[in-house]
DNA sequence: TATGAATGAGATTTCATTCAT
DNA sequence: TATGAATGAAATCTCATTCAT
C-alpha cells in the first residue's frame, strides 16, 4: 500500500507509540511492533520521526499536550478552592478515562531514572506547583483554608493524590491496588471515589488543629 | 569459606540487579552489566537465578521481604492510629534512605503493566490492604476517626500517601517534584515532611463535618 | 521545450551520479542523494535509467565517452613520437581540469574489482593499447625510439604514467602524493610537470644503452 | 562452537576484512560476510574491533603494517641507485604476490576521496617521497644519476611506476590491462618485467639531454 | 566448579525501488 | 506524465545465553 500517511495513520502511529512506551519502557519498546500496529511502515515511522528517542519524544510531548489542555481548561475559571478541588478531580477522571495512554505513559516515566525525568519533572510539575500553592495561599488569606500548615506542603499533598488517582485509573498495577481496597474498578467506583476524595480533602485543608474547627 | 564468598557474591548480585532494573527496567537492564557491578562472573549469575526473568523476580522478592520487615516491625506493637500513623511514616522514611533501591524498583514495577503488575500488586497490596481498613474501622469504632467516611477509601487515601512518600524519598522524578513544591531534598526536609503529612492526616482523619453532610 | 528541460536534467543526473559514484563507490551511492543533487525527482531518475546499476553504467558510458573524445582528437593527426606525447600530455591535463569528475570515476572503477573491472580493462584500454604500440613500433622502426625494449613494454610504461598523471589531477590520494613529493598542487605546477615528465620520456625512450647491455 | 577465537581466527578475519574492504569499497562491505568467511560469529567481530570503521581501521593498518616491513627491509642496506631500483622492485613484486589483498585495499583507499584518503597519503607517501627524493639527489651529487631533472619529480615518477607495478599484480583492472598490453598475467612476465622496468628507469635517471651520455 | 568469550537471534535503521496522486 | 512518500528487505549492531576451558 503506497498511499500517503494520512493525518489519522500519524494518529495511530503516535497512540501505539505512547501505549508501547507506557507498557515497555524506552529500551523495551519494538519499533516494529510500533510501526505495524499502527498499520504503518517502519521506513515511514522513520521518516517522520528520525529514530526511537525521537519518536519517544513525540510520543511524550503529545501527552503533555492533552495533560495541558485539561489543566488549562480547568485552570481558566476563577473558584474558591472546593470548588477548584472537585473541578480538577473531575477533569482528571475524565482525563484518565479518555487518554488512559498518555496517563500510563506519563507514570512510566516518572518512574525512570536520570536527568530527563528531573527534567520531566519540572516540565510538568513546574506550573501545577505554583498554581497549587497560590490558589491555596489565596485560601488561607480569605480565612477558606486551614492557616496553620505550610502551603507548599498542603499542594504537595494534594497533588500527591492527584497523581495517584490518575495513576489508579489507568495503570494495572494500580487499579488492581483499588480493587483491593475498595473493590470494583475505577470506573464502576468513580462518583463513590470522587465524593469520598474530596470529604477526604476538605477536612485536611479545612480543619485547624486545636479543635477549633475553622467556620464553615 | 568458599559459602560465605558465594553469598556474598549473591547479595552483591541482588543488589546490583535491583539497581539497574529499577533504572532501566526489565528490557533495559543489561545482565553483563549487572554481573560486572557485582564483581561476578555472567556465568555464576545464569547459573544462580536461570535466565533474566527469574534473576528480575529475584529482585523482586528482595525488595519485597525487605518492604515486609519494615511493616511487620510497625504492625506488631498496637497502639492508636495517631501513633500508628507515625510510626509508618518514620518508617518508610528510613526504609527510603536505607532501601532507596528497593523504592526504586517498587515504583518501575508499578508503572509498568500487564498481568505481572497485577499479581505484584495483590502481592504487596493483599496485606497492608487489611491491615489498614481494620486498623482504621477500629479508631472508627472507637471514636477516633471520622466515621463519615469510607474506611476503605480512607484506608486507600491513607496508602496513597504513603506511596507517594516512599516515591518521593527515592526516585529522580518524584525528587525533583519535591524540590518544585517545598524546596530542598526530602532528606534536608524529612522533619517537616513527617510532621506536615502528620497534621495533613491528623485533619483528613478526624474532622467530622458536624452533620453538615458536604452537598452530594 | 520540454525536451531540452529534460536533456538538461538527464545532463545534472549524469554530472551528479559520475561525482557520488566517484566519491562513494556503487554501493555507498544514494540515488536520492543523487536525485536532489540534479534538481530531479528519484521517478525520473529510476524512468530513465531503469535501476542503479543502469543509471552507473550511464555515469561510467559518458565518462568513457569523453575520454575517447579527447583520444580521438590528439591521435588524428600524424605525428613523431615526441609531438605525440606532449598532445597527449597536454590533452590529459586538460581533461584532468574540465572532467575531474570523469577521471575519478575511472580511478574508482580501475580500483573496484571483479569481471566488470576486467570489462571495463577491455573496454578502455584496448584501444589506447594497440594505439601506442603500433606509434611506438613504428618509431623505432623509424630510428627515432630505442630499439633496445619491447614495444610493448614501452607502452605499457607510457600509459602507467599517463594513468598516474590523470589520477594526479584529480583524486585527494594523488593530490596529496603531489603536494608530498614536489609542493603544491598539480594545476599550480602544471607547466613543470608536462615539461619534466617529457624530459624523463624522452630519455626513457631515446637512450639506447651502447650495446652495453644491462647485465642479466 | 565456542572454543576461543584463536589468533589465526583474528588473522583469517582481518585478511577476509581486507579482502572484502578492497573488493567493495567500506560501504559495499558486508560485515556478515565477512564474518562468515573468517568462520567467526558476527558477534566476535563486533567484540575485537567495535565497529564497521574500527574494524576497517585495523585491516588498513594490517595492510600497512606489511607494506612498511618490505619497505624497511629494502631501505636498511645501503647502495647506489641501480641495485636499489632493482631490490624495490624485487620486493615490491613479492609483495604483490603474497600480499595481494593488502594491494588492493591500499589500490582502493586511494581511489576512494575525502580527508581520509589525504591522511592516508601523508601516512604512506611521507617516508617514501622524502626517501627517495633523498637517495636520487645523493646519486646526482655522486653523478650517478642526470642533474638535468628535479629530483623530486624524478622520485615522483620512480614512484608512479611502482605503484603501477604494484596495483598491476594485484587488480583485476590493472592485471587486464596488462595482458592487454603485454600479454600473459604479470606473474608469468615477472622476469620481463622486472628487467625491461629496469631498462626503462636506467634510461629516464641516467640519460643527460643534448645528446651528452652521461659516463656509465 | 567458575569463567567470560563466543554465539546468533533479534533490534534499530537505511535506502533502492514502487506507484498513487 | 512526473513526483516523492511509502515500502520493506537487508544492513549494522546488541546482548541474553551457552559451554569449552
Amino acid at each position: 500500500m503506497l498511499k500517503k500517511l494520512a493525518e489519522e495513520q500519524l494518529e495511530r502511529l503516535l497512540e501505539a507509540g505512547v501505549e508501547e512506551f507506557a507498557l515497555q519502557g524506552l529500551a523495551g519498546a519494538n519499533m516494529r511492533t510500533i510501526a505495524e500496529r499502527a498499520g504503518v511502515s517502519v521506513g515511514a515511522l522513520y521518516k517522520y520521526y528520525g529514530d526511537k528517542e525521537g519518536f519517544f519524544r513525540a510520543c511524550l510531548d503529545r501527552s503533555l499536550e492533552a495533560l495541558d489542555a485539561v489543566l488549562a481548561e480547568v485552570i481558566g475559571k476563577e473558584a474558591g478552592f472546593r470548588e477548584y478541588a472537585r473541578r480538577i478531580i473531575r477533569a482528571l477522571l475524565r482525563f484518565s478515562r479518555e487518554h488512559a495512554g498518555y496517563v500510563r505513559l506519563y507514570c512510566a516515566l516518572a518512574a525512570s531514572g536520570g536527568k530527563d525525568a528531573r527534567e520531566l519533572a519540572r516540565e510538568i510539575e513546574g506550573v501545577t506547583s505554583r498554581l497549587y500553592a497560590g490558589t491555596i495561599a489565596a485560601g488561607q488569606a480569605a480565612g477558606d483554608l486551614r492557616r496553620d500548615m505550610d502551603p507548599a506542603m498542603l499542594a504537595f499533598f494534594f497533588d500527591n493524590l492527584l497523581m495517584m488517582l490518575q495513576f489508579t485509573g489507568c495503570c494495572d498495577y494500580y487499579r488492581e491496588r483499588f480493587r483491593l481496597y475498595c473493590g470494583g474498578t475505577p470506573e464502576d467506583q468513580e462518583e463513590r471515589l470522587e465524593r469520598e476524595l474530596l470529604k477526604f480533602l476538605e477536612a485536611a485543608f479545612t480543619f485547624e488543629e486545636a479543635g477549633i474547627i475553622h467556620e464553615a
